[in-house]
DNA sequence: GAATGATTGGTAGCTTGCTACATTTTACAA
DNA sequence: TTGTAAAATGTAGCAAGCTACCAATCATTC
């Protein structure tokens, strides 16, 4: 039996990223860039770049390009971390803070319009299902693994 | 409730094309290059970049990109339509018949793993989720719809 | 036959993803 | 203290996705 789970998956992540690239588009964001902007203003304390690669599973470079074009538009900026000179901790500017609740507007929109028609219970077995199909591939077969709990 | 189906969805994609991506490094292949490969091997009649458009729900500068690439690894060939000279038929050559079966089955495996431990009921509902939430994001939010039903 | 529109493909330029390598700073151990 | 490893970030270069525009060919209609 192949019920071609995969090719599904292919087709319905870039659905959703059209629909999303287009509601995001008057705000002057690409979906990848809404879903940072979303994530970072959500945080109560600035994170830095390394941050939102943990969340995203993403590389460091495609990440410092996000940021960077982010920064460019005036949706955030950095700041030296006090104590760790390494760090640059990412701070949300006005301009970012005005967008915040169209864009979680914009991404519950989105997961409401694909889920539209599943029941409560068919929305969180198919979040199972997910969340299960991803533990299969490895957790995350990406580079940027989750920070580890610190032993004990 | 949010089951953050979205979110969800973006790591599983991107899960699974990175181990695409580790299968098929072996035979010069990157995950995109490998479904094409795949379909263009099933067809019994030589298709045209449309074609693949269609299927993957590409825009033809990507398919184009793609297509270029795996000609000059010597993996297919253009040759023009005797009839439509618009048309560029592609013809996979044999160091891409030769690839065929591994790419099948680095697919079936990647999905029998991603599938692990599903049974064929939730497999099928699994299956049918994802047909219902790509239905709702408007059957195919991309530019390049599926060829139409000739009317009548 | 000639004009117009549809179809197929090409190119330029962008974003977003990656790997691989380099740099700076911190943390820790000898 | 000094040296080395780990961590955070930067940069170069590539693949793969997109839009927008252009060119060639076909099909249809006048």
């Amino acid at each position: 039996m192949n019920t071609h789970i995969g090719h599904r998956l292919r087709i319905l992540h870039w659905c959703t990223e059209q629909i999303m690239s287009d509601a995001l588009a008057q705000m002057d964001l690409t979906s990848s860039q809404g879903h940072i902007m979303g994530y970072l203003c959500r945080q109560s304390n600035p994170p830095c770049a390394r941050d939102v690669e943990q969340f995203f599973r993403l590389s460091h470079p495609t990440v410092s390009g996000l940021l960077a074009r982010l920064e460019k538009k005036g949706f955030i900026e950095f700041r030296p971390d006090e104590h760790d000179r390494r760090c640059k901790r990412i701070f949300v500017l006005p301009k970012g803070i005005e967008c915040h609740q169209r864009i979680i507007d914009t991404i519950h929109g989105n997961e409401a319009r694909m889920m539209a028609g599943f029941s409560d219970e068919e929305r969180q077995q198919f979040s199972a299902f997910l969340d299960r199909a991803i533990q299969n591939t490895g957790g995350c077969a990406c580079k940027s693994k989750p920070k580890e709990e610190p032993k004990e």
